[in-house]
DNA sequence: CCAGCAATTGAGACTCAGTCGCAACTCATG
DNA sequence: CATGAGTTGCGACTGAGTCTCAATTGCTGG
């Protein structure tokens, strides 16, 4: 996996530029984390270390994250539970989400548009933009052919609420 | 205060739909979140409550918290810190945030054609939106002033590192 | 107007994500 | 081969939020 071998590498470049070292566990870290295309949590990500018997303390893995959010290699998003999720910056793609209030489907979105207004909004109020985070709740294509409408106001509260347990 | 008894009166409507009841307690903290013209914490309130010597329980704020935001009066938001801020729907103005990641002020914003926008992707993604949530971290206009510029990238990832406690 | 019961409350135990302090360890350098 | 900066795991800790349960309160029908 040369992909993988290659962000090992841009974040022992971000790592010696502070001082700091690569270690086999932020290494691991790394691997696993871009491999996996998709949001995770801090604890999956102690869980699949386990399965995968690789020893990782909890307190490395914050910590390490913690690194990579620094690096900009990893970003922290809010996705409408009351804990981060976090994902892998794949080059340069910045995105948003659409969150499925039904079935806690997660889809990414990028609009130029969308981005070029916000910072007309931004000058129009003097604020120098550095960093955006935009959740959009609803209801997806598939959840609505299922006629998972009606249940919709309820799901958005409860999403507001934090009750809602995605993938549990 | 004729408008906090009027907001008073819209809750116990919706409780009485429920078969719930407006304790003292219930009108206590309506009325202290909607003399509140500003972003709050669930502690925060326990602690102001306090202050005025109401006696209120944790669990009793953070339960009557819950049946607001299912009313729709209060709703939660992420202000880029590790926990929940709540704010009161004033009518039917909804908002996003501007937040300094410099002095920590939230400015609120609404921008209907970025609403459109949004709608419009929405479409095209068959997404059925319900409700969403856009945070813009930056610097205000007096921070900038104040040249706290050079600082910016570092507060952002702060802020995305949670490690950035506002107005603390 | 009051009995009765469902709803509500406070207190404190609990949960769970995330943090911290510390002793043990690693490993490059002099 | 000693030094020391950086790193690790462990387990204790924190703090927001939830839950349980016994005691209490507010509404409603008689």
């Amino acid at each position: 996996m040369p992909v993988l071998e290659r962000e090992i590498g841009r974040f022992q470049t971000f790592l010696q530029g502070q001082g700091l070292k690569l270690t086999s566990e932020r290494a691991s870290l790394v691997r696993e984390i871009f491999a996996t295309h998709y949001h995770f949590e801090a604890d999956e990500l102690l869980f699949k270390m386990k399965e995968k018997s690789v020893k990782i303390s909890r307190a490395t893995i914050y910590r390490t994250l913690e690194l990579l959010v620094k690096s900009g290699m990893v970003r922290r998003v809010h996705l409408g539970e009351d804990h981060y999720h976090y994902e892998h910056v794949s080059g340069n793609s910045h995105h948003d989400h659409l969150i499925c209030t039904t079935c806690g489907a997660v889809i990414e979105f990028h609009d130029s548009t969308l981005e070029a207004r916000q910072r007309e909004i931004c000058e129009r109020k003097r604020f120098t933009p550095t960093f955006h985070n935009l959740q959009i709740l609803g209801i997806c294509e598939s959840c609505s052919k299922k006629g998972e409408l009606p249940d919709a106001p309820d799901r958005v509260k409860m999403i507001q609420l934090g009750a809602l347990q995605l993938r549990k």
